[in-house]
DNA sequence: CAGAGTTTGTGAAAGCGTTCACAAACAAAC
DNA sequence: GTTTGTTTGTGAACGCTTTCACAAACTCTG
């Protein structure tokens, strides 16, 4: 199998989701031109994406649009149910156990964790959030696979460190940091901030220099 | 000035964030080694992207720490402050909102907007939640640049495109779908479910064919 | 069933971003 | 002041991703 790019499957996300909706829809059948107009790319993309993987398409038709989800499905491992803790009770941990999204694409967070003992205890929607000290041993009864660590920067490593040490492989990052772990761990770090300041970049360019961009 | 890419941006945020740190602990030298390690890059890597915007180092010294802050703050649009709408008032909203970091770096969140009735008149940190119905007129009173659109996805373009029209040329969006903008608007997507498919891509590669990652 | 019209899959070309490698510039030591 | 050691800035090479372009394969119509 051919190497594949980060962005090649952050596009195959994107093909997903809308092709759950054309589903919904009741279409069944699909163009790259027109999957490529709905995600902001060029058909030619969307079909070197596919060919990756596989041929999908029949030619003259397009692509089948119940066939594609099982496949996309299939590649990106979204058969299974993931088993996700949740690290870190604040405002973005609440934000994203309460995120749609998350569990209908098979995400299932099953335990929470916090160092504040006025957190410790609390319900949410039938989860009781757990004292940090304990954390190892819940993550192994439960099997839990993927962390996701909302917690301040200054914590994160230690975090992460004591995470790795307990088997988890795939982490989610919210904290504003650079994070080391060893080989085989993947981390994906969501940086609003980061993002922010992308936009104040390119909005103060176009007042320095208009339609540059 | 030759063209940047968004990588490299993306990098100069980091770099700054940890140069904040080393005046923070009045360190007043760095190296483009120095640098790069801390953030997970290369010193050639670093060395590039500041020589993009002008020659801020002395060789067999490296770089003044206190004057690269001030030099990618000036790059990145950071002196200013700047003045930041929450469009949507529902839990992700509410962590944005309470995010430390954002106000920090001069994102100042000046007004909060819902369609929830029960949602709106409420008081969010001394800001009132106001009705989605005078959007238009709130973002011109009080001369808002930024929109952060934290609304359902089948929402967002709707709401993307009062702001365009109400003036509006950068937008943080968290709504998980495509959105288009006319040319000269800056869209940047946080998609947390995406992030999410990668870690399950690059977990099931790894069951799949251990080692390949 | 033949012909006209679509759409895919994919080598080849082009475009970009990263890495390399080294001369130039400076610091520090003696 | 000279030498040794360090670090920058940058053209050139490299590698990866995207775009192009077109033959092959299929559909659909009459």
């Amino acid at each position: 199998m051919k190497k594949v790019s980060e962005p090649t499957i952050g596009r195959l996300s994107v093909y997903l989701r809308l092709l759950m909706e054309l589903a919904e829809a009741d279409v069944d059948t699909v163009s790259s031109e027109e999957l490529a107009s709905r995600s902001g790319t060029t058909a030619a993309q969307v079909r070197k994406d596919l060919s990756l993987f596989g041929t999908f398409g029949k030619r003259g038709l397009g692509y089948s649009v119940p066939e594609l989800v099982t496949r996309l499905r299939a590649i990106l491992g979204l058969e299974k149910a993931w088993r996700v803790a949740l690290v870190g009770a604040g405002r973005i941990g609440a934000a994203l156990f309460g995120y749609e999204n998350f569990r209908r694409q098979g995400f299932n967070i099953e335990a929470v964790f916090d160092t504040d003992p006025t957190k410790v205890g609390q319900r949410w929607n039938g989860l009781v959030v757990e004292a940090d000290a304990g954390m190892e041993r819940v993550l192994e009864e439960r099997g839990i696979e993927i962390a996701v660590v909302a917690v301040p920067a200054r914590a994160a490593q230690g975090v992460v460190d004591r995470l790795v040490a307990a088997g988890i492989r795939g982490i989610l990052n919210f904290a504003p940091t650079q994070l080391d772990v060893p080989a085989g761990v993947v981390v994906k770090t969501v940086d609003m901030a980061l993002e922010m300041e992308g936009l104040s970049y390119a909005l103060s360019r176009e007042e320095r220099e208009p339609g540059a961009a």
